[in-house]
DNA sequence: TCAAAAAAAGACAACCTTGTCATTTGTGAC
DNA sequence: GTCACAAATGACAAGGTTGTCTTTTTTTGA
């Protein structure tokens, strides 16, 4: 491995010079600059993370919390995270976290001095605190935010557009035909419900459509066992849906269960949707036509703001709102409602 | 943070000393170890791992190379093990993988020289490839095996007991009463599939029962539409089965699917068993009971190998095969069949 | 009791990077 | 051409740990 002494040698340069062009600071020629570069290059140098940690005390590490590490969510996000960490040469060191817990102050400072992180991605349901948010910037780290409930002045955010996604898979359907629609709704705690259900009834004004009434949105909770009862009262319903938009792919998963049981077929007599992209879309057959949520991207976006963000007593200039863009995948689970259908 | 110098003078010894004491290295009167213990343990002190990284030239991150980063088994390692790793006071650093690569043993070399792990874990299906492993003995690299097919002379292993595991679902089907057990077994390749049917032909044979034959046993390959199939057909055959026993998670959902088609409660009519213990296990309902892999014992037991064995050089010695204990799950899936129900 | 050997403990350098401060080089104005 | 000043570059130390080698202390055997 080369080291900063050899491309110093090879350029003809200084180590501090060399150090200078690698963290791009002022005060070096353009011509001297090349020279390093080349010779980094060519002798394909890279930093030591040790001896840099060392010198400055703290990690290039990025720091993740969170409080339910069995959630398929969370598993997904570490995932996303280390591929995204990865790719910008850094790692990531996650921690476990209780903000129930009455010490949890203590606990953040441990991880913070154990780790020696500077930056932080926040996650849900965590990034909405104000008190986790107000010791990360008395400890100067900087964070980003995941998927918060609302953005924070001056932090910036990763995100992803519930509400389009969900107007868009609702269009899929109405696309296909559909007009009796049904929505089965998550928790009516979380933000995204909302946003998913909001997105749903968008999908219908935007077409000059009757906005859908109550009896076309059923409430889920984000539930298997919910979601199945709601899917079987709308399907027995005198009028019922030729097509089901669920606002989680666990909430299909019951819709299908529900089908099965009054013998419909999918996708001829019933169209589905979901959200999310969970493994059980890809798993149960027909498979699941739903939003993939862009962890992927909005990993990556993390990653990139906190690598070019500034220390957190600069913030607020400089802070930025990044929307994914998601994806519809399309797969088995919608088709032609049973009355258009020829033949 | 308190250094290894603080402790030096704390204790009254030279640094050199307290190096000694904390590698457990020989030639320190034990009333010296004892003291220098006492003021680790009273300055509350944890060495530098960049320090240490720096002066050893590798780091005391631990290795996993995986080739298939979507797959959800893939995602609750990784969680274990950065849970484990983090119990240890270790990293985990993964890495993408193709062995199918031509390339791969560059990209092998890549990610040691990236990441200067010295100790690796080997997770199906590449922990079985041989070439992999005598690139990795070259590089002086130590590593335990995570699930392999079958144990390699003088190198530890990790892994929990398929056969075992089936059986005890099955005496637990038994148990309720049972005797029209059927068995979906999973993909004929896998070694798990073959494990997992032989204990569930032990249950049988073990209470003196007749070997289940052909018709009880159907493939399912490990996937859910072959699964629903496969369940539907034992379901409308003449003397249909008053309980499954599917040789994972997602084909048990399969079966839930098809019981749900013709009209059969779970667990009054039909009871169900699956394996792994994957998300949707608890999503569906009844939920599942099912066999959850041990995963973060096995986490636990290959980090604490790889922490406490020597070199590759010495291997062989003392190469171990630790099999984890796994948890029958009992979810409500199961129940008393049909004719032996009262009232 | 003493010499020789073994055990225990210590001094010091090295690992690679960056901050501080010093030095050299270049620029513009008189 | 010289001076003052700014820009560019360099020398050196420090950060915490462990390997090598040296010194001190203890044990052994006569």
């Amino acid at each position: 491995m080369a080291t900063i002494i050899d491309v110093a040698k090879q350029a003809g340069v200084s180590i501090k010079t060399v150090s200078r062009v690698m963290n791009n600071q002022a005060n070096v020629r353009d011509s001297t600059r090349r020279r390093v570069r080349d010779a980094m290059a060519s002798l394909n140098y890279s930093p030591s993370d040790a001896a840099r940690q060392m010198r400055l005390g703290k990690s290039t590490a990025i720091g993740m919390l969170y409080s339910d590490p069995g959630s398929s969510y969370q598993s997904r996000l570490n995932q996303s995270m280390i591929q995204a960490c990865s790719d910008a040469g850094r790692y990531l060191v996650v921690g476990l976290f209780n903000e129930d817990d009455d010490d949890w102050v203590g606990q953040l400072q441990a991880f913070l001095a154990r780790t020696k992180v500077d930056s932080m991605v926040l996650v849900p349901p965590m990034c909405d605190s104000e008190n986790l948010k107000a010791c990360l910037n008395d400890a100067s780290v900087k964070y980003v935010l995941l998927s918060p409930s609302s953005p924070t002045p001056g932090v910036s955010a990763v995100t992803m557009d519930d509400r389009k996604a969900a107007r868009e898979m609702t269009e899929h359907l109405l696309d296909y035909g559909h007009e009796r629609i049904a929505h089965i709704a998550g928790h009516p705690d979380h933000v995204a419900s909302f946003l998913r259900r909001q997105g749903f009834e968008d999908a219908f004004t935007e077409r000059g459509m009757p906005r859908p009434d109550s009896s076309q949105v059923a409430s889920g909770n984000f539930d298997f066992r919910c979601a199945l009862s709601a899917a079987e009262k709308l399907l027995t319903s005198p009028n019922p849906p030729t097509a089901i938009f669920a606002a989680s792919d666990d909430m299909a998963a019951a819709v299908y269960m529900a089908a099965g049981k009054l013998g419909l077929s999918i996708p001829e007599d019933l169209s589905i949707t979901g959200f999310d992209d969970v493994p059980i879309a890809q798993t149960i057959w027909p498979a699941l036509t739903t939003v993939a949520q862009p962890l992927d991207n909005m990993a990556k976006d993390a990653v990139r703001v906190l690598s070019n963000s500034l220390a957190p007593k600069t913030k607020g200039a400089n802070s930025d709102f990044f929307v994914a863009p998601h994806n519809i995948i399309i797969r088995e689970s919608c088709g032609v409602p049973p009355a258009n259908r020829i033949g």
